[in-house]
RNA sequence: GGCGACGUAGCUCAGCCGGUUAGAGCGAGGGAUUCAUAAGCCCUAGGUCGGUGGUUCGAGUCCACCCGUCGCUACCA
């Protein structure tokens, strides 16, 4: 036990619209890294939850006839049913219409005010429902926002409050400076640094009149701007104001993580909020990389082929974890191809990983009659283990999934290459290396033992069926120790198990 | 318009502060095997490293400009 907290986040998500692809994207990715963390003895804290104050939302329930807070419920569902065929550990979900969230959006309403960050001031603009935003008319193409093009901007002339964004200017620089790894990756810190540069306004942060949202402590008639009401559940999720035991336990967070298009609301006036409010800074943020899906070959099923929970139904929820972190460099972005995901799921899973289970294992109860022989004395496969764990470590350290699953999937392919070298089928034929031979078999089995461990975050319920098969407690969540070559005991009796991964398939009727 | 990123084998990409024959994975082709989910293993890509011109004994690797993609930001209107 390290003893060491871990605090998480995610970003969370509108209810305006079902999860699609590219928020699970992120959920899976704070997932492996959550699990990660309790993989190596962190006291982890996994927040999430869903952002139910908008304009957006309220429309949304009112097209179905519903109250905003009965369609956020019935949204809510939708979200957990999501994450849970994802098999997202997280640990709290919030949601912005808690009474716990709108005190804390409440106390940090006057806690800025207080330090004299907040005055009212006149705003008049052009305001995107779509973006939930201000935008500048130069933005505008033929009078309509370029990414909303069905909605109008309406005009707005509002008394509205303003925070003192300007006034933290020169403190984020400096921050910015003392803290390099802050925002993370490197391309989203320059855009960020070169706006500060540019110089911050004051922003708004109210709606007047508007009455989906939490009341503006001293000012009844107006209503928190959402963005500035959704940035606090991070704190509030931790109970800030009140628990002051659990959120001085896991605050600051060690790590917001975010899409890359939000990084400015995070890293700017996120932080500024916090200054003003007197509370510490969160260790890093990183701004991931989307999905596109722009040149999906499976056209024609696209729309529902792109749903994260039939993706999970029709290819299990590991094999698309799999895809989509190991595929693409976390912080780019990921072409998704649904022919990519299920050429990684046969290639590295049932191909790599379940055949060397497979073999492995049928050549120990072929050969040993299922009997776990003892550790060899000197075995190679131990220094490929050795030396694959801690670049594993020092990957997902560094937040680079990509990197950790090479590490990992590395052992395997050693792995069968030592089979071939060992030819374990000739050896079984000279009763002279009958001792030799355990000890290859050994070798095998502990390899899959120890790729398992690794690959436990970013498979949790395949490589609790791995931990099954080799005769572990599949319900004990591993620890790093775990990874330690030798943990398979002598003795034990294994029987030849059926697949681990069963190879995928592209539904195409007409394949040619 | 400003700032920045990127453009390397069919595809996806590595290549840190410049240095012998430019790498990996996938796909594709060939080969030797048989324990295994017809899986695994071995070999094979001769690619103007976007273009041009420079700096240098020597440049994907630095500089300038150009072309093309993209991100952030500004403004004209």
């Amino acid at each position: 036990m390290s003893g060491k907290t871990f605090y998480i986040t995610t970003a969370i998500d509108y209810v305006n619209s079902k999860p699609h692809l590219g928020t699970a994207y992120e959920k899976v990715a704070a997932d492996i890294i959550a699990r990660y963390h309790r993989l190596i003895g962190d006291d982890v804290l996994f927040l999430m939850g869903n952002d139910e104050h908008s304009q957006k939302v309220e429309a949304a329930a009112r097209a179905q006839g519903l109250s905003p807070l009965a369609w956020c419920d019935l949204m809510e569902k939708e979200f957990r049913d999501a994450w849970k065929a994802l098999d997202i550990s997280f640990d709290d979900f919030i949601r912005t219409t808690e009474p716990r969230h709108v005190a804390a959006v409440k106390e940090m309403l006057t806690r800025i005010h207080a330090a004299g960050d907040v005055y009212q001031d006149v705003y008049e603009g052009w305001y995107c429902t779509g973006c939930e935003a201000f935008k500048n008319e130069g933005d505008l193409v033929d009078g309509k926002c370029p990414d909303h093009l069905s909605t109008a901007p309406t005009f707005l002339e509002e008394k509205n409050w303003f925070f003192r964004l300007s006034k933290y200017e020169s403190f984020l620089k400096d921050y910015y400076a003392e803290h390099p790894d802050f925002v993370r990756p490197a391309i989203r810190r320059n855009e960020l640094t070169s706006l500060l540069d540019s110089g911050l306004k004051d922003i708004s942060i109210s709606r007047e009149g508007a009455t989906w949202g939490v009341p503006v402590p001293f000012d009844e008639t107006a209503v928190v701007y959402v963005w500035f009401d959704a940035l606090i559940n991070y704190i509030a999720g931790l109970g800030w104001p009140d628990d002051s035991e659990r959120f001085e336990r896991y605050w600051p967070a060690d790590l917001h993580l975010i899409g890359k298009d939000i990084t400015r609301f995070h890293c700017i006036i996120w932080p500024a909020m916090l200054k003003s409010a007197g509370l510490p800074l969160p260790a890093q943020v990183f701004g991931h990389g989307f999905v596109n899906m722009g040149k999906d070959r499976m056209s024609k099923s696209l729309g529902t082929a792109v749903d994260p929970q039939s993706l999970a139904d029709r290819f299990g929820a590991d094999a698309l974890r799999w895809y989509l972190t190991s595929e693409a460099g976390f912080g780019k972005d990921l072409e998704y191809g649904e022919d990519r995901l299920v050429e990684r799921a046969n290639t590295d899973l049932a191909n790599g990983l379940g055949n060397l289970l497979s073999r492995s294992v049928s050549m120990l109860v072929r050969y040993l009659g299922g009997v776990v022989p003892a550790p060899p004395a000197a075995p190679p496969m131990r220094s490929k283990v050795e030396e694959a764990v801690p670049v594993y470590r020092e990957a997902l350290d560094d937040l680079d999934l990509k990197g950790a699953a090479d590490a990992a999937m590395s052992i395997v392919h050693r792995a069968n290459v030592y089979v071939d070298e060992k030819a374990p089928w000739a050896m079984a034929k000279d009763p002279a290396q009958k001792d030799a031979l355990a000890g290859v078999l050994y070798e095998l089995m502990e390899s899959c033992r120890v790729a398992g461990v690794l690959l436990t975050p970013f498979m949790p319920a395949k490589m609790a069926e791995l931990r099954e098969r080799l005769g572990e407690d599949a319900e004990a969540a591993p620890k790093i120790d775990d990874a330690s070559w030798g943990g398979l005991p002598e003795g034990r009796k294994l029987t030849k198990p059926s697949p681990l991964f069963t190879k995928l398939a592209l539904d195409e009727a007409d394949a040619s």
